[in-house]
RNA sequence: GCCCCCAUAGCGCAGCGGAUAGCGCGUCUGACUUCGGAUCAGAAGGUCGCAGGUUCGAAUCCUGCUGGGGGUACCA
């Protein structure tokens, strides 16, 4: 990446100063480079002189100078200056910029990857909704989340696994059987009336509907208890086929589907979890319960992890789960995406890790914040229990999955997310993912143009780069180069709005470059023709041919971003 | 009570301790005989919630306060 490439340049020419006695010896401490906001202080900026006019006791502006003196040449740098109050100012070089059409030609649509991950292994496990309807609105901002930081993640040289953890274990499973239940009784002609604690959802009438239509009467002429065992496993498997097939429209592919329940089985990893932290003494007996100790590793207090019931706790599936993922599985790294209503049960994971002699750090929670639904400007409020829920089919159907996924992305994790369903479905300038998705349409109108006039890429491809030296192409060419960096930072926060904004601002590059620059060879041929300068026709083919490459490239740049996003790039539209 | 998140232009939001705080929408004014006008250019619009502090430098870090959201069980 250019940017540590230039720190190293700037501490080696700091070492070459103090040598050469143009720096007193001092400890150099580590080189930050930023980007300027300001294009005229170039593309980046050391505040290292600053930093350093105290040990050196010198003027700012004086050491700058002498770290420039003695900086190493490197191909990507054109003109460095030193400006007040002591800002090293770098500038790429317009010919290693026209060089990155060709850097990203040979990428093989890969432009922009880095290496943090050095291939380690890291699983990131999002949506896992509990099974007991259809997935909804808020799920839907986990899904793109989990989904495009996968893709983030793979970018920056991680082995990425994607897995839904299915929560079919516990009492909500029972609630949800139970509710099947009475509605299967309802359906056939009994009076059943729910409980307040039953889900009131008419989903899972249509559920019991349909069960009946299949199996009959029969749960009615068997023991309660085992009717409803049974329907849960009947209505599980409906319900978890329609949360894959949901999933699958959002362009979501899943390595695995993990049971909750499957903690539990005889000899199973809850068992086994139990007795490995009962052997390390990380367990006490205490009011009937036993008590994971996670007071002696940190935590204000201590987890249940038996019920004076007998009963696993609550966090009996989190150790049990994420002692899987870790100790037997091996995943190197694990970051779970859940909604900022668990922030209490991440904010004790690092506890978990460490009472199971795990290393915390391995572990990341991303914590997003809720999604709001307007219609109309009116408010549009979910509520499980009383069975208003707007469901993501609901939305893709009204919207498209572009929209969604685009429109999901441009908020930061931790902020309220506000989710008009008429700005989305109006497809107009609201709607950021048609801007975007435009722009790479019109490129791909661009390249189609030019094979119709008898101008395809065998007759471009080999275009001379040099002649790239437009402001507009070079502005469009820095904005390409900044991918990485791009991808890095989103990597490292786990943030991946940061590409939205980021595929936005390259759209509106290119447009702007679309405007400036003529990519076809058309009337400014045939106005060198009139003036009689055949050279000057055959110069407009060779820039035609250079430009041509360049909108090749950014088409690509912009259809790995889109994929990154999960975001389809249209051809045309 | 305690803990976490949020507060930036009329509205919706970006912004890794750096230079004149940006983007979209909306408003106003403009741009197609030529590659997609689903586009583009220009203008207006800010005490970055308030008050202190750290720093050569703070929207950004620290403390306190105000306002909004969330979380705090042998419930999941």
């Amino acid at each position: 990446m250019i940017r540590n490439d230039i720190a190293d340049l700037v501490a080696q020419a700091i070492r070459d100063a103090q040598a050469a006695g143009a720096l007193p010896a001092f400890e150099i401490p580590a080189v930050e480079i930023g980007r300027p906001k300001d294009p005229k202080h170039g593309d980046y900026a050391a505040n290292i002189a600053m930093q350093l006019a105290r040990p050196a006791r010198m003027a700012p502006l004086a050491v700058a100078q002498a770290i420039i003196a003695h900086l190493p040449a490197h191909p990507a740098l054109g003109e460095v200056q030193a400006l007040p109050p002591g800002f090293i100012n770098f500038r790429l070089g317009d010919g290693w910029l026209a060089g990155q059409v060709a850097a990203i030609e040979a990428s093989g649509g890969q432009y922009g990857n880095i290496d943090l991950g050095h291939g380690r292994t890291c699983q990131v496990e999002f949506i896992s909704a509990n099974p007991t309807g259809p997935l909804h609105m808020g799920s839907a901002r986990n899904a793109v989340l989990g989904d495009s930081l996968g893709n983030l993640l793979a970018a920056a040289g991680w082995q990425v696994q994607r897995e839904y953890y299915v929560n079919d274990a516990g009492t909500q499973m029972r609630t949800f059987a139970e509710t099947v239940f009475l509605r299967y009784k309802q359906v056939l002609g009994l009076d059943a009336p729910l409980d307040k604690q039953h889900y009131q959802g008419t989903d899972i009438i249509d559920l019991a509907r349909t069960i009946a239509a299949e199996h009959g009467r029969r749960f009615l002429d068997m023991p309660e208890e085992d009717a409803i065992l049974e329907l849960r496993e009947i209505a599980l498997t409906k319900v978890l086929a329609n949360i894959r097939q949901t999933v699958e429209r959002l362009r979501i592919h899943f390595d695995c589907w993990y049971s909750e329940r499957s903690l539990y089985e005889p000899g199973g990893r809850f068992e086994h979890v139990l007795s490995h932290l009962r052997e390390n003494g990380m367990t006490t007996q205490r009011d009937g319960a036993e008590w994971l100790l996670t007071s002696t590793m940190g935590s204000d207090r201590d987890e249940v992890i038996v019920r004076s019931s007998g009963q696993p706790g609550y966090y009996a599936s989190d150790i049990a789960y994420h002692y899987d993922k870790f100790a037997l599985r091996g995943f190197d790294r694990v970051i779970d995406v859940w909604a900022v209503d668990h922030q209490n049960q991440a904010r004790r994971m690092p506890y978990l890790m460490r009472a199971l002699g795990l290393d915390p750090q391995r572990l990341d929670i991303l914590l997003y914040d809720i999604v709001r639904l307007y219609r109309d400007g009116q408010e549009v409020k979910l509520s499980k229990r009383s069975g208003n829920v707007i469901t993501i089919d609901e939305v893709v159907d009204e919207v498209g999955v572009d929209a969604v996924r685009f429109l999901l992305l441009t908020r930061s994790n931790q902020a309220v997310m506000d989710f008009d369903l008429n700005l989305a479905v109006a497809q107009k300038d609201e709607n950021r993912a048609f801007y975007v998705q435009y722009a790479h349409a019109r490129m791909a109108s661009i390249l189609r143009r030019a094979a119709e006039r008898g101008f395809p890429r065998e007759r471009w491809a080999d275009g001379n780069l040099d002649l790239l030296r437009h402001p507009a192409e070079l502005t469009l060419l820095r904005k390409m180069a900044d991918l990485s960096e791009v991808i890095e930072r989103a990597a490292l926060d786990l943030a991946p709005h940061n590409l939205a904004f980021y595929a936005q601002d390259l759209a509106k590059l290119f447009h702007a470059f679309y405007r400036d620059c003529r990519v076809l060879p058309g009337r400014e041929d045939d106005a060198a023709g009139e003036g009689a300068a055949a050279p000057e026709a055959e110069i407009a083919a060779e820039l035609s041919a250079a430009r041509l490459r360049l909108v090749a490239a950014t088409q690509s740049v912009f259809a790995r971003v889109l994929g990154l996003l999960g975001v389809a790039a249209p051809e045309s539209m």
